[in-house]
DNA sequence: CGATCAATTATTCGAATGTACAACAAGGTG
DNA sequence: CACCTTGTTGTACATTCGAATAATTGATCG
């Protein structure tokens, strides 16, 4: 008599690694940290728990490289707003803290996410480390646009305005993203561009309006 | 033969359900979310594991009440910063904004409390009523303290200036909290100042450092 | 002091978890 | 086509989880 197996195709190391890691976000992201086990994960990813370990020496390692994973399509997702956008500085700066005040960057999945991992952050080394150089990445991109802008000669310690300026974003972020219904469509764009603007002393929210006044690249016709 | 059992005491419901309700929030704040179990709870609460479902219909139920039960304390604490205060409004607020931003507030533990429950808040109704109140609490109390600031007359919308300073506050707290040594000593409290001085046009490191230079209220010798 | 009540302990249960491993089969290589 | 490597499945195992319930004991009251 044959015993009917679950029929299966092979896969190369890089697909199966990223489904199970797909696998692994989205269902922290739903469900939070106790949602995502290895059985629930390899459902998602379409495979067998067993496999999990073929692939990642343990669940904390697959959780690592989930929150690895995360991070640097954080970090893709902000500089990749920069790519088309008009060459003024006032104007790229107004353009990147608007990408991270409105959906997709906005979103309950993703602060759902974020919280997910904060306690592995706070006692995995490898994953506090992969937190610290995320932030400081974003922090020193926003920097380095903040030093861009003519006005900022005249600020003291740039270091110290970017910190600000990143604090204004990340708590608007969060609040935003985990209780949007105390907030009013769009609010928290506007008050966050004001709320730069008024730290370093410029007009945000009039660069801004000039950025989707003047779309920098049309998208090429097929 | 004698059966050895644990000796006890009987204490009324509500140091039970205190104690209980601490255990739960000192596990999830040092070992996350996963580590507050049952088992784990009642050890640290000094009882056995059968007493939860005495006190609560549920362990959620125990987690739900230990959320309230934080945000309570975090609304008191906010609120009696305040008590002692001298009575100009400016100073006020800086000693309000100041206090969120260093120790016992800025702590790891607390935002690994925050991040343990955000995906409770996200799903039970009742844990994100109870989030939404505490934060417009702390929102409309921030506010208020604006609203008393002279030069706050030529805000055009104080709920605006609100929520960006909260924004300030939040984000800076938990990036301070979650890793501190990204920051210098003290760093956070001053650039806090300045940012949420910066929305509201006024200067609050000035205000702050007056607050400092004359204590408020000396305690009484006993 | 003795009876009563319920706070607390102790034990049990079914389900779920992460890990380990043996068996199998898919797809390339000769 | 036959073989071989290894990606993949399926099963088993020890633990642990939340929950339920029986047994006991501490305290209160008459």
């Amino acid at each position: 008599m044959s015993t009917d197996r679950r029929p299966y195709k092979r896969a190369a190391e890089d697909v199966r690694r990223d489904a199970l890691i797909a696998a692994a976000l989205e269902l922290i992201a739903e469900g939070g940290p106790k949602a995502a086990t290895v059985r629930a994960i390899a459902d998602k990813a379409g495979v067998t728990a067993g496999l999990i370990r073929h692939y990642f020496t343990s669940k904390d390692d697959l959780v690592r490289e989930s929150y690895r994973r995360m991070m640097d399509r954080m970090t893709a997702d902000s500089a990749s707003v920069l790519e088309d956008t008009a060459p003024e500085p006032l104007i790229r700066l107004a353009t990147f803290v608007a990408a991270s005040l409105v959906p997709p960057v906005v979103d309950a999945t993703r602060v759902g996410l974020w919280a997910g991992f904060l306690h592995g952050v706070q006692r995995d080394p490898d994953m506090r480390q992969v937190h610290i150089q995320t932030y400081l990445g974003y922090r020193d991109l926003l920097q380095s646009l903040i030093a861009e802008v003519p006005i900022s000669a005249q600020i003291k310690s740039l270091r110290a305005v970017a910190i600000a300026c990143n604090g204004v974003i990340d708590g608007l972020w969060m609040e935003a993203s985990a209780v949007p219904e105390v907030f009013e469509e769009g609010e928290i764009l506007y008050i966050g561009l004001r709320a730069v603007g008024a730290i370093l002393g410029v007009d945000l929210v009039a660069a801004y309006r000039a950025s989707i006044a003047t779309p920098a690249a049309p998208p090429a016709a097929p």
